[in-house]
DNA sequence: CCTAATAATTAGGTATGCCTAAATTTGCAG
DNA sequence: CTGCAAATTTAGGCATACCTAATTATTAGG
């Protein structure tokens, strides 16, 4: 198939590289390793390293890579990866607000349509949310000009005995898992109350003022991030 | 790249294959040649070829075809095509209605994601929509099941010399002529006087009852499909 | 009915992006 | 400092979908 997208080689599986190298390098930047980008990307080793050459010896690369060293976003590569994170989590927003999706549906859909959407598109349904911060996860939005601050949350997961907390996002990685969470009430924003069990490897939460408990897995905790009560 | 979509091995190439076989085709399914795909599609003849051979010597085929002889759709292929083109229209109408893109521009965006929406995506679309029938154009939108009942309207440049009609569809051939048509009032359901220049080889044509008269040339009266007055 | 023009097909190539298997390189433990 | 294991890279392939050039069919004219 012929390249898609602007003037540059940018294609599906491309904006897929960037977007996994941005999420696991974090914010700061870090090399990532390609074993990490082949396991993200469900893809072999050897196609990763391939593929890496290829964006680094472009004309105006995307990425920074040396050999046996890692890869790390070029400024070019980090607004494109900023920019597909923009349009998927717009795209997200925008299935469950205006579309009435399922919270369980929308990353899903987001994942493909985010590679195809045109500015105009992007505009348009931002300006119809009212230029939203964040997404129904919880996450937030990178601005057009490429910012993004993130929260400084933490993981429920790391979250040492007990405690109350609000609730900042949940993962998009499990449809299943963000159903049962949806189901609990436990959604961006909410108060969560919180005790480890330390015998089952887990925790017993409650939700708002409400006294029903539920268990939690560490699994499922590390799927969960929070911020102390304001 | 691998192959995306349903079981089947559907792509975007395929998706457009189908729709100029169905298009070129018209609703009665005839034979259609090579020439016309490879010209429709900007493509050679020869890639017309290829993929005819392939797409008719698969498990359960999306055409027929005979060596010399042109392809037709089968009857999964013309389902499969009807689906495409019932995804552009709504996506089309949904850019028009929800998200007001000027009309000049829902052909393009429509044409890039037609193949990348869901079952649910489109479900949503047309449930938001209110299930249209036409879209901005006036081109009737296929149902769920792939049914099409064409209007039967004639092309404005095949009226002899003069008359009163109603506007039926307008061409999204070309960006710039619908956005002139658009200008001048000449959309879907308007009432058009019309009369022919036979020195000019073109026609002049009001809006309405507005005595303000334009002047259309023969090649901008092959976009303009007309319908008696009812 | 034969030939010339037109259409279609075959043959052989390009680029993308993925794969496996066989080298390498790196880095950590002893 | 050595040597093994893990990570990475190279080499060689596959499928898609396109291309050009050369060949073969079909069809329409004379």
């Amino acid at each position: 198939m012929p390249a898609r997208g602007q003037a540059n080689g940018n294609t599906e599986s491309v904006d897929n590289y960037l977007k996994a190298i941005l999420s696991l390098g974090g914010p700061e930047g870090r090399r990532v390793i390609s074993k990490s980008l082949a396991e993200r990307l469900s893809v072999a080793p050897a196609s990763v390293t391939n593929m890496l050459q290829k964006l680094a010896a472009a004309p105006s690369p995307l990425v920074e890579y040396e050999r046996h060293r890692g890869v790390k976003l070029s400024a070019a590569g980090r607004r494109r990866a900023l920019e597909v994170v923009r349009h998927h989590r717009l795209i997200e927003t925008f299935l469950y607000e205006v579309l009435d999706y399922p919270i369980d549906e929308v990353h899903e859909e987001a994942e493909r349509l985010e590679h195809f959407i045109s500015e105009r598109f992007e505009e348009r349904i931002a300006a119809k949310l009212g230029h939203p911060k964040i997404d129904p996860h919880g996450h937030c939005i990178p601005t057009m000009e490429g910012h993004m601050q993130e929260h400084d949350s933490i993981r429920l997961a790391d979250v040492v005995d007990e405690g109350t907390f609000v609730i900042d996002s949940v993962s998009d990685r499990d449809a299943g898992t963000l159903r049962q969470l949806e189901a609990s009430g436990i959604t961006p924003g909410a108060r969560l109350r919180v005790r480890k069990h330390t015998a089952l490897d887990g925790y017993s939460v409650s939700i708002g003022r409400s006294s029903k408990a539920f268990d939690l897995s560490q699994e499922t905790a590390r799927d969960i991030r929070i911020l102390p009560v304001a």
